[in-house]
DNA sequence: CAGTGAGCGAGCTTCCGCTTGACTT
């Protein structure tokens, strides 16, 4: 029997799709991420000496490793194809320390699974790069420094069970940031005033022109005086349009998808959160029995941070292109799109493993969910390959007296890319309707004046797509964290999503403010940036990572000893007083959530629920509901459990107040 | 696919970034 070579890869498709690339030769096996790492149970760094770190095997990856091990015995050749990237040079070479056969070991790495790329991959095996490696260490050690310091800290001054880091602590910031401004915003009046105006003679060439100026100065409207004072002195006018201006508008489509524009997306016209995206996408990616022999792989990986695209699919997309929309649409040269500047491109953009499967191909094998999904991905490929849409902009000056009216609208030449991408989802910016011809010196008629009152409206608060694009704007997080990014903050109770956005629990918001105020340098949203910077130089091997941590650490020592004397920890008194000695009774944290204990506690050992004031709907319980606290989230139960064990997800509606629709899919 | 829970307080909680099954009804 001829000896085989092994490849180690991180993901169990991504080994069958390389295996099958590869052929008889290869014993393809995946890792599933890192196999060691620093122990969960203590800090695992040696301060005093150069940030040693203290390595272990991750428990659950122990059978894997023993796996590895075996598969390693007897082979030539081992070939490490973890992902092209800092974390994957850094899990390949922890396999080669750790597998008992080092000498064989050579590192190869692709940017995609295509025949082409693999092949010229081991053509070019090489040794690892060690800075690369040097500089993961180093974001490894200070996250662990910043985790397992801040955490405790505070355990210690507010509540157990609590956490902070490096990217969740800046995460939360932008949140509770967001909150402050909305409450402190303050909505201004303005009014508008819109003019549905026709041609004479006409009865079907209505259209709407805004009041844009007042005897040359830009018209502002404060209140209902000054809007009352125009629509007085408006009718009686002669409408004249007075310009009319055409212009050509080219929109070009958008790049295919990567993590975070996926998740933006699902989010906006599917209401799928992040979480929910990931797991459908993982469901498409590990691939769906369609019928034919094994499951197959309907998209690409659903980590990455490149839009790039294989030349095969290209080639593929082209075609199709060609085939279904026609040569028009058809750029003469492929759409290339422009690669974020902290993208580490270990991977393609997502889309469709093969443009021949058609989403309505699939609609018999896929979930409604799936199906949703894996159209998005289908066609924002497509479209990303296809020519720009062509627009006939018009905007057009009317003038009253000393009224300035003006209007606007669009009219599709050419689809382009729009063809592709449905357009029904696309509402982001408002369709502007097509005016009727209308030309310069032509009067019209005015049908009458529309004012409406309005008033500036506060920054949004974030939700799963805004979020996202935030994180991945300021470098913070990674394809592979941000929807666990959100699902911490949601399991700490410090955001609660109601309705799909996000809003800081008091819990959050005194966690944020302590953090802020003792530890500006690590919630600064340059923070990481600046790490960033530093890692690159590590890479470049211009920087040591002994001297990176030292920098960071020293001060945040300092600061560190600074906040543990001076944060008191603070205790809330109630107006609830204990039923068995009368004293006050003050609020606690437990493993599940706020309870109230006697303040004389541990003398008097009487605790209670806090309840929410609202009764309990089951006839004759008389009970109250209290928030509850599970593995899977929060609930509201009765304070009669186990006697009434009622359950709901929010309090019962209070009379009068509507439902409102599109609450996001959840699982947190 | 939905459910979710009865003791918190004396021994334990926690980070970020890779990756998939993990429980039970």
């Amino acid at each position: 029997m001829k000896a085989k070579s092994l490849v180690i890869v991180e993901s169990p498709t991504k080994a069958k799709t390389i295996g099958k690339i590869l052929g008889e030769k290869f014993t393809v096996v995946s890792s599933m991420g890192h196999i060691i790492d620093l122990p969960q149970k203590k800090l695992g760094v040696d301060i005093e000496h150069d940030f040693a770190p203290e390595y272990a095997v991750i428990p659950r990856q122990r059978k894997i490793l023993d796996e590895l091990k075996k598969e390693a015995k007897g082979k030539d050749h081992i070939y490490i194809a973890t992902d092209p990237d800092r974390e994957g040079e850094a899990i390949g070479w922890h396999i080669r320390e750790n597998i008992g056969a080092k000498k064989k070991v050579l590192r190869v790495s692709f940017h995609e699974i295509t025949p082409a790329a693999v092949s010229s991959a081991f053509k070019a095996a090489r040794d690892f790069d060690l800075n690369m490696i040097e500089a993961q260490v180093g974001r490894r050690l200070l996250d662990r420094l910043v985790g397992y310091f801040l955490s405790p800290l505070l355990w210690k001054k507010i509540a157990r069970g609590l956490s902070a880091g490096r990217v969740q602590s800046v995460a939360l910031k932008l949140i509770v940031d967001r909150e402050k401004d909305i409450q402190k915003f303050n909505p201004q009046e303005y009014w508008e005033i819109e003019a549905e105006l026709k041609k004479p003679h006409s009865t079907h060439s209505q259209f709407l022109a805004k009041l844009e100026k007042i005897a040359g100065f830009k018209a502002e409207l404060k209140n209902k005086e000054a809007a009352d004072k125009v629509t007085v002195g408006i009718p009686g006018q002669i409408f004249k349009v007075t310009e009319v201006k055409k212009s050509e508008k080219k929109r070009n489509p958008e790049a295919p998808f990567i993590t975070s524009t996926l998740q933006q997306e699902a989010f906006n016209k599917l209401r799928f959160t992040a979480k929910r995206t990931m797991m459908l996408a993982q469901q498409l990616y590990e691939g769906i029995d369609i019928g034919q022999d094994n499951p197959i792989g309907l998209i690409t990986y659903m980590r990455t941070d490149s839009p790039r695209v294989a030349p095969e699919a290209i080639k593929e997309v082209r075609g199709l292109i060609t085939k279904k929309f026609g040569a028009d649409y058809l750029p003469p040269k492929p759409n290339v799109y422009k690669v974020k500047k902290l993208a580490q491109e270990a991977h393609e953009a997502i889309r469709p493993a093969f443009t021949s499967r058609t989403p309505e191909s699939l609609k018999d094998y896929l979930v409604s969910d799936q199906y949703k999904l894996y159209e998005l991905i289908y066609n924002r490929f497509i479209a990303s390959q296809m020519n720009p849409a062509r627009m006939e902009m018009t905007s057009v000056d009317i003038e009253a007296g000393i009224y300035l009216f003006g209007a606007s609208g669009s009219r599709m030449v050419f689809a382009g890319f729009t063809a592709a991408y449905d357009k029904a989802n696309d509402d982001q910016d408002k369709p502007k309707k097509e005016l009727p011809p209308l030309e310069k010196g032509m009067a019209l008629d005015l049908v009458k004046l529309l004012p409406s009152q309005h008033f500036t409206k506060p920054p949004p608060r974030y939700s799963d797509s805004s979020l996202v694009k935030a994180l991945e704007e300021d470098g913070i997080g990674r394809p592979s964290t941000y929807a666990p990014i959100i699902s911490t903050l949601l399991l700490r109770d410090y955001v609660r999503r109601i309705k799909g956005y996000f809003t800081p629990t008091e819990l959050g918001q005194k966690v944020c403010e302590l953090l802020s105020e003792y530890f500006p340098k690590v919630m600064d949203v340059k923070f990481t940036a600046l790490m960033e910077e530093e890692l690159d130089e590590i890479e470049e091997g211009r920087l040591g990572r002994t001297k990176v941590l030292e920098d960071f650490y020293a001060p945040f020592k300092t600061s560190l000893e600074y906040a543990q004397q001076h944060i008191k920890k603070e205790v809330v008194f109630t107006e609830e007083t204990c039923d068995k000695c009368g004293k006050p009774m003050v609020v606690k944290w437990g493993r599940r959530g706020k309870f109230l204990s006697c303040s004389d506690f541990p003398r008097c050992r009487n605790s209670k629920s806090i309840t929410s004031g609202v009764k309990c709907p089951q006839p004759e319980c008389g009970g109250e509901l209290i928030e509850r606290r599970s593995t899977r989230g929060f609930f509201y139960g009765c304070s009669n459990y186990p006697k009434c064990t009622f359950t709901s997800r929010a309090l019962p509606q209070e009379e009068g107040e509507k439902e409102k629709p599109a609450e996001p899919t959840s699982q947190d």
